[in-house]
RNA sequence: GCCGAUGUGGCGGAACAGGCAGACGCACAGGACUUAAAAUCCUGCGGUUGAAUAAACCAUACCGGUUCGAUCCCGGUCAUCGGCACCA
């Protein structure tokens, strides 16, 4: 018999609906518990099979939560701006408020579809003024504090296109739409000063529960690193040149420095210069290389010496050559660095090259053959000052020279580089700032805000690659909110992940006109108890996202350093072929037909079911149906529910084992082993042909987290009284657990040979007699001398014998 | 190159904190029911030797170590996946 899941589905899906079964409460006594998975970007091509995977593993959560008394917060959005919507839109026409509506309205369907527990009225969308209102408010906080400046700024250009391409669109240095060459273009643009935030965004991941792997990216990303900055005097000047450098236990190896091609040193001394021409030509083609060719396809050293121009090294007096190449970049220390071929692999590559001394200043390797790079173990050579010395010691007695002698200071770096927050397109938030002649960049009104996207006629960026918004005179032209003045608006808008970086404080007060959420429901609901979300982005939404949060906890608008207090991460469903799911593969599966020919109830559970939920795991249509042919089974468990009301006495230590089992393991991510539990607990019961109402009630209750629908109905068709989402999570006891008598396997010098049963609570006589007594374990030991008995507890006896 | 992860039956995966390797599911095989098929139910199912529900040996990528005992800890090797990539 199969039950009738359509039916079932959608009957509840709309019993839930109409109570606001699942609506979270701003004020209540409960403890709150808020669960968060990423708001996702609508796209045209609706749910993917991959998105179902971290909203049920939350959702379990959410509902059992819920039975345990919990008030939770369990909300969904849309993270609508973008650029697959503004191109479509582009390609079509249709405006992309209308494309997003029709985009959100199917994922919202097929979500509901899927039955999760999400407080419907607190739905947000990036895209509605409303929202993106705080978001503008919040990048005036922002640009108020000094943390938004304008900057120079190389983009990746798509010259056939004419169109500023994110990085994602360059795929292998070419435009991922045209095929068209892609070209590094210097445009102004907006940039947020993250790098202020760099040591607090690594003491905050001190603070939180995040996976390891999280933490290690972040933790590199950021890319902290502590040397010195020195100066070395530029021969016949008053100037200098500064290096960054982490080892300035090297500085007497240096033998030649080199500068960035962007360097502005390079014109400073133009003059100087005996052969400015090659230099000139050298800086002229790098600019033209993409990062691309910058850093893929040229690993080959190249650079030219300045010529006409020296520097001493203040440590020796020496005085040596400067060199432009394009592997010193400027967007890191102080854009030049001093050489120290002996010990460094990407200056020795250079010196051999150039064919430069190479002085070894570190003992230990063999610098005719290679770079010595080994930090901690070599020995300083050559290097009066410091002789003798090696590793941390030697680095900070130099450090400590250098700065008694005032050649240099110590520095602490970050890889962690600005956030670029300029896109010239149409579909995102605008910028709410005006530029005046006189008074500069200026903030608009904050009284004026939302900052409304205005529509355009054409989605097209203009031929120089400008936003849309700037052919629109009547939007862009505007007076000076400071002096009154006539003042031209910023017509490049945000990138996408400015509304994503604070949806989560939204959630707490969603429709709040007069903040971007209250102090009242900010200081219940947060931290984020839980936030679920992949990998791909935790160097950057994760890390943007704890940046505005901890901005925002700066200037008190919320009241935690930071915003998520636990963070997991869920692994890719494959194809069935062990691939990557893609139209191109062919291996798409839909979730709508999985619903339509399964359930959602075994939608749900096979995808829980399906394996560690942190990996990858690949989709096997078989192992849908053997999730439903679970689910059949359940619902036929009615036939042999007896009347009792007690719990089946030779169930009910497996029935506290199972409440313990999947209680924990729906804390612990270990979704799979619950279900294979509840597998193995009806397993028992249709062996035995029976099981009690109490049994059949319990039973229900573990099973709904997962499958919400059918345990409903077979709750109501039960008569338990009320709704199965109103009940209780059940206890289990902790004696009822533990077994009287155990058996305990028995080693005979580590190789298992015997199983004997005795009581739990046996000590080693006790346990050593049983053994002895046991047919195999005394032929084996017979005429043997028994060298040592090892019993663990519970566990296993070892006897080992010669 | 660097960082991170992973490697267990035909497959997805289990195994508390060093203690019975293979839970649970899939696939497969045999049987029951059926005119037949599907569905359902029952049985078997890591490998080798054996008639065996007897017994033994081998087995958690590979080599070695620690231990009474290692999928788990340590050292080394190989492979796969993901991320970063001239960061001085």
């Amino acid at each position: 018999m199969y039950y009738d899941y359509k039916k079932i589905e959608e009957k509840w899906q709309k019993i839930w609906e109409e109570n606001k079964t699942f609506a979270a409460s701003n004020d209540s006594d409960k403890p709150k518990f808020y669960a968060l998975i990423e708001f996702p970007y609508p796209s045209g091509q609706g749910l993917h099979v991959g998105h179902p995977r971290p909203y049920t593993a939350l959702d379990i959560v959410s509902r059992k939560r819920r039975l345990q008394g919990y008030n939770v917060l369990f909300p969904m959005g849309w993270d609508a701006f973008g650029l697959p919507t503004e191109n479509y839109a582009i390609k079509t026409g249709i405006h992309p408020r209308k494309v997003t509506e029709d985009n959100v309205a199917h994922f919202k369907a097929q979500m509901k579809a899927l039955g999760y527990s999400f407080d419907w009225d607190r739905e947000i969308n990036t895209t509605d003024p409303e929202y993106y209102k705080w978001t503008q408010w919040i990048f005036i906080q922002l640009f108020k504090h000094g943390l938004a400046y304008k900057k120079e700024f190389p983009i990746n250009f798509c010259t056939s296109c004419k169109v500023g391409l994110a990085n994602e669109e360059v795929v292998n240095g070419v435009c991922e739409r045209c095929g068209g060459e892609v070209v590094r273009k210097i445009k102004n643009q907006w940039m947020l000063k993250i790098t202020d935030y760099a040591q607090k965004l690594l003491d905050g991941l001190e603070t939180v529960d995040y996976p390891d792997r999280v933490k290690t990216s972040q933790i590199n990303w950021i890319g902290k690193s502590e040397g010195a900055e020195i100066n070395f005097p530029i021969l016949g000047t008053d100037d200098c040149l500064t290096v960054y450098t982490t080892r300035p236990d090297t500085i007497y190896g240096v033998t030649y420095m080199v500068i960035s091609p962007e360097h502005p040193y390079i014109d400073k001394y133009r003059a100087k210069l005996s052969n400015a021409d090659a230099v000139m030509a050298y800086r002229e083609e790098a600019s033209k290389k993409s990062d691309f060719e910058r850093t893929e396809l040229v690993k080959d050293k190249t650079g030219v010496e300045l010529r006409g121009i020296r520097a001493i090294n203040p440590i020796n007096g020496e005085d040596i050559p400067i060199f432009v190449s394009d592997y010193v970049l400027m967007t890191y220390g102080t854009g030049a660095i001093m050489a120290v071929p002996a010990h460094d692999t990407r200056d020795y590559e250079f010196a051999k090259k150039f064919e430069l001394p190479i002085r070894e200043v570190i003992s230990g390797g063999d610098i005719t053959k290679e770079a010595y790079t080994d930090h901690d173990n070599g020995i300083a050579v050559n290097s009066p000052l410091i002789d003798g010395l090696s590793g941390a010691e030697a680095i900070e007695k130099m450090k400590d020279i250098i700065e008694e002698k005032g050649y240099g200071t110590r520095k602490v770096n970050y890889k962690l580089r600005d956030w670029v927050f300029s896109r010239q397109r149409y579909w995102g938030e605008p910028i709410p700032l005006v530029y005046c002649e006189k008074c500069g960049w200026v903030p608009i009104d904050e009284s004026e805000l939302p900052l409304l996207l205005p529509d355009v006629d054409n989605y097209q960026p203009t031929d120089n690659g400008e936003s849309p918004l700037a052919n629109m005179p009547e939007w862009y032209n505007t007076t000076c909110p400071h002096c009154g003045g006539a003042a031209v608006r910023e017509t490049d808008t945000m990138p996408q992940w400015a509304g994503s970086s604070w949806y989560f404080l939204r959630y707490t007060d969603p429709h709040n006109h007069d903040r971007l959420a209250s102090k009242e429901a900010l200081e219940y609901w947060m931290n984020v108890d839980w936030y679920n979300g992949g990998m791909e982005h935790t160097t950057l939404h994760l890390l943007y996202s704890r940046f505005w949060h901890r901005f925002l906890y700066d200037i008190g608008v919320v009241n935690t350093p930071e915003p998520y207090a636990k963070r997991t991460s869920h692994g890719m469903i494959l194809g069935e072929n062990n691939e990557k799911m893609s139209k191109s593969r062919g291996n798409v599966v839909n979730p709508d037909d999985v619903v339509d020919r399964y359930g959602a109830d075994t939608l749900r559970t096979y995808e829980m079911f399906i394996g560690d939920f942190e990996k990858a795991a690949p989709w096997s249509e078989n192992g849908v149906k053997g999730c439903k042919r679970f689910l059949d089974r359940v619902f036929r468990l009615p036939e042999i529910v007896n009347d009792s009301e007690e719990y089946t006495p030779e169930f009910e230590m497996l029935i506290h084992q199972s409440i313990q089992k999947v209680s924990y393991d729906f804390e612990n991510l270990k979704f799979n082993t619950a279900i294979a539990q509840l597998m193995k607990l009806m397993n028992v019961f249709t062996d035995a042909g029976k099981l009690s109402r109490k049994d059949f009630r319990t039973y229900l209750i573990l099973l709904n987290p997962i499958a919400p629908h059918i345990t409903e109905e077979l709750w109501e068709n039960a008569g338990f009284g009320g709704m199965l989402n109103e009940a209780s999570w059940p206890e289990y006891d902790e004696n009822k657990i533990r077994e009287d008598e155990i058996e305990i396997p028995v080693q005979i010098n580590g190789k298992l040979r015997a199983r004997i049963t005795v009581p739990a609570e046996a000590e080693q006589d006790e346990v050593i007699a049983a053994a002895a007594a046991d047919e195999t374990v005394s032929r084996l030991t017979e005429g043997k001398t028994i060298v040592k008995e090892i019993y663990v507890k519970g566990k296993i006896l070892n006897i080992v014998v010669k």
